[in-house]
DNA sequence: CGAATGACCAAGC
DNA sequence: GGCTTGGCCATTC
């Protein structure tokens, strides 16, 4: 791979989350070996593919990431609403919702 | 190619 | 309880 096979593992997994489902930051980063990289998974993120349910990944509180959303993180919690997902004052609830490929 | 930036995380003060 | 520090790697200028 002459390219980081990184980002090539989050693309894998943000398109491998259900829809009703959510994972962290940091979790992706550690899923593809870099523990930590979170911010890898944020640039990743915004310079990636829009093809990828971004929506669906959240950060480690499960707060919405907000700022990538045209319509704010409010529009980011209703369009995870939309998706089985439950939403209270901006955030996932993530022990609920956080899901990972073993599952 | 070097420097800067960034959709994060956790610990420290 | 909110700001700062260090760490990680990819993309952009």
């Amino acid at each position: 791979m002459t390219d980081s096979r990184f980002k090539n593992d989050v693309y894998r997994l943000v398109a491998l989350i259900p829809t009703g489902k959510v994972m962290t930051y940091g979790q992706i980063a550690a899923l593809c070996g870099h523990p930590g990289a979170a911010r890898v998974v944020g640039q990743i993120a915004h310079f990636g593919p829009t093809d990828l349910p971004w929506q669906r990944v959240v950060n480690a509180r499960g707060g919405l990431a907000a700022g990538f959303v045209p319509d704010g993180r409010h529009g980011q919690a209703r369009m995870l609403e939309a998706e089985g997902v439950e939403v209270v004052n901006d955030n996932v609830l993530v022990t609920e919702y956080l899901w990972w490929p073993n599952s």
